[in-house]
DNA sequence: GTCTATATCAGGATAGAC
DNA sequence: GTCTATCCTGATATAGAC
């Protein structure tokens, strides 16, 4: 699985030839239908462990840091799509890949619209720690405009378009943009 | 090449296959090759295409409608990408599929980066007429957030995570917002 | 469980006639 | 310019031995 997560990530998901999967596995492409049943079962059960091991390192921090404030933790979730770590390129690239496929494989939609409805509901919850006096429509609404942020940076990012560095600034930017909004919006106590 | 954006749109750059091509063309797949030189020869030519015809729906609203204010210009150029007519979809979908595949093959990223840094400029432009006042800086910012959130939005607009009408709402009150923090980040006379 | 073939097939590209 | 026929490569998937 690990060996998959690295070959999509460096040749996308409909670029994944089993039998480079076999080679940075070590192991021949027999082996691989062995234990999975065609490609497409391979790609499923790949997407699926890179969809956990984000959840995990997404939600490992809730515990491990009492003293990171709601604004912190907000900041850290969403800046966290933007870093230059083999994990997160790894998980970036292929959730790039996921909505790019997606867009012409109906069967792809549901799974992703179903991840995407996660992590906006996160960010949301986020939100409302820091404003709790915001509408939930509010708070619905500021998360899916920065989450849908976070993916056309991160997009541009992995594309050349845009530096790293710049993409941060630009995310956080608007993290601050959107929670003045919402204290305006509904001013706290 | 109207057939070619066509096939793109339904299947995508990677699953563009000469010999659907050639069916869409009503010819057959050796005149294809008659014409270009090979498949990536195809592909380039279409993507031209796509750009200019996009450019041109772009731009051809500057003479026509002298009643339209410069932010209604704004909205109307950002909202443009979010519009269900075979038009936006072909070049939406292309160009979504163009990032997608420039982060896997470096070949494509130069002409990627270019046209994005033209579209965020045009956008800062737009965004200079609406308050004059505002630094370069925080204008260019502005437009890579916005542009940025389009193709963010757009994406889960095409690959179903995401109503029409809620993308549109999301970008407008997003332009909304920018807006402000322009004109409280260095006040009008 | 794991390998070495190998069947099979799709799709890009070309030859050569008209 | 356009077609039919076909070559050829690369990739999925399987057979059968160990």
């Amino acid at each position: 699985m690990e060996g998959a997560a690295r070959v999509i990530a460096r040749r996308g998901v409909r670029g994944l030839r089993v039998e480079e999967l076999a080679a940075e596995a070590g192991v021949s492409t027999a082996l691989i239908y062995y234990h999975f049943k065609d490609r497409a079962g391979i790609l499923r059960a790949t997407l699926e462990f890179i969809n956990d091991r984000a959840g995990r390192y997404t939600t490992e921090r809730d515990p491990a840091r009492p003293g990171l404030d709601a604004r912190g933790e907000l900041e850290q979730t969403l800046l966290l799509e933007l870093q230059d770590t083999p994990d997160v390129r790894e998980t970036s690239t292929a959730w790039g890949e996921l909505r790019a496929s997606a867009v012409f494989d109906p069967d792809l939609r549901e799974d992703l619209a179903r991840a995407t409805r996660v992590w906006v509901h996160e960010v949301g919850e986020l939100l409302g720690l820091v404003h709790p006096m915001a509408s939930a429509a509010a708070l619905t609404a500021a998360a899916e405009r920065l989450t849908a942020l976070v993916e056309g940076l991160s997009s541009r990012w992995l594309s050349g378009s845009l530096e790293l560095a710049q993409a941060r600034e630009l995310m956080a930017s608007a993290i601050t943009t959107e929670l003045e909004r919402l204290s305006r919006s509904r001013p706290p106590v």
